[in-house]
DNA sequence: ATATAATGTTACCATGTGGTAACATGACGT
DNA sequence: ACGTCATGTTACCACATGGTAACATTATAT
């Protein structure tokens, strides 16, 4: 065999996410992803300091939420500064979160993880997820004006797309909506949409540099 | 040591109980129960045919959402039928629920336990709620008309509280709330209520029973 | 080319787990 | 009173787990 650390590191992780994806986060183990990755499990200490330092790189490594939402910033900086814009602007993008949480079972397990467990990786991650969907809440609430508390109405809106996402691999049914059927996320979003439509704002006014 | 057997399923029950409650789920485990109770583990083989058993006996036993919710109807029946005063009493329900699961760690732990585990046992427990919360849904759409899709809002807003609260043990910060802070969730029953306080409905014609 | 340190393997240990067999003891009907 | 069956305990097994020591092998710097 060729001895390549670097090479053997990234065979583990990627062993780890392997096994997330296939049995679950319960079925990880220093045995199990050793013996799956062909390789001693004594190098799961020697390299990572154990399993929780493995999967600890593994969720830095994949840190989803912060990776696949880089450049929302962007394309609202191009959105003009019409209420029915931003408004349309922020429906895509709730949308976007939500379906692109929908199409990745992996990181749907990452979640319901970091809820169940309560130990230091599940804590960094967390901490991280919140911070990057700050910055995307800021965003646009630096562009609005309004009365009604937006952060609070989007924290609902935001856990509720978790959780309904969460429960859908569990149950098929959630308040009377068929959760996998197509027909039940679109009344899901457009109960959304509904929601914001409500939302009275103003565009605030651009300010001068200085 | 006295025999009797309904006791010790009892007391059984009990310990898994405590356990849940002092260490979490992760801690459950036929020994730990069996050890703690005091009791010899091939009992929770007799009695209950295994730990799965057990569990699934102590989940039926305490279910919360079915127990804790049982007069909701009834206290409807009560209010009369003007569109403020159903607003309220649903706002009230809203409340109500979110803030007891609030109160109580346990049927959090639990239902972060549904969640993140698929078991037969999981899987009845979450129909279990569903079922139950349909009930209560049910009696409140039977009262109003309207041409939202009052089902899809609630999904969503029951999806919120519930998220939040069980991120409330992991995290401080949720979308810039602060989940711990009494002022946090005051925000958050003013957002739930003002959603609810936009949606548009009218109350039912009461029909004669022929 | 060869010493040396990094990389990797084998074999083992202690511990904890679910699970069962064999035995002891108490409750209870007759 | 006493036999009998449900109730309970002790002791054990097989197995998987996390963790480590001792040894083998390959890369690489000099």
């Amino acid at each position: 065999m060729e001895k390549n650390r670097k090479a053997t590191e990234n065979l583990l992780l990627d062993t780890v996410g392997k096994i997330v994806e296939g049995n679950g986060f319960s079925a990880i183990g220093v045995n199990a992803v050793a013996e799956q990755a062909g390789v001693s499990k004594i190098l799961i200490y020697r390299y990572f300091g154990g399993l929780q330092g493995l999967i600890g790189a593994w969720v830095l490594k994949n840190n989803y939420w912060v990776e696949d939402t880089k450049d929302w910033e962007e394309d609202l900086a191009l959105v003009p500064s019409e209420v029915s814009a931003i408004r349309n602007a922020m429906k895509e993008m709730f949308r976007a979160q939500w379906s692109s949480l929908k199409a990745e079972p992996l990181r749907r397990e990452l979640l319901r993880w970091f809820i169940a467990e309560e130990n230091p990786v599940s804590r960094k991650a967390l901490e991280q997820i919140e911070t990057r969907g700050r910055e995307i809440s800021l965003s646009f609430l630096e562009r609005i004006e309004t009365t009604e508390d937006i952060d609070a109405v989007n924290a609902l809106l935001i856990g509720g797309s978790y959780y309904l996402s969460l429960i859908a691999d569990r149950v098929d049914v959630f308040n009377g909506i068929p959760l996998s059927d197509p027909r039940g996320q679109e009344r899901l979003y457009a109960a959304m949409d509904s929601i914001l439509d409500r939302i009275p704002y103003t565009i605030k006014e651009e300010k001068d540099e200085n």
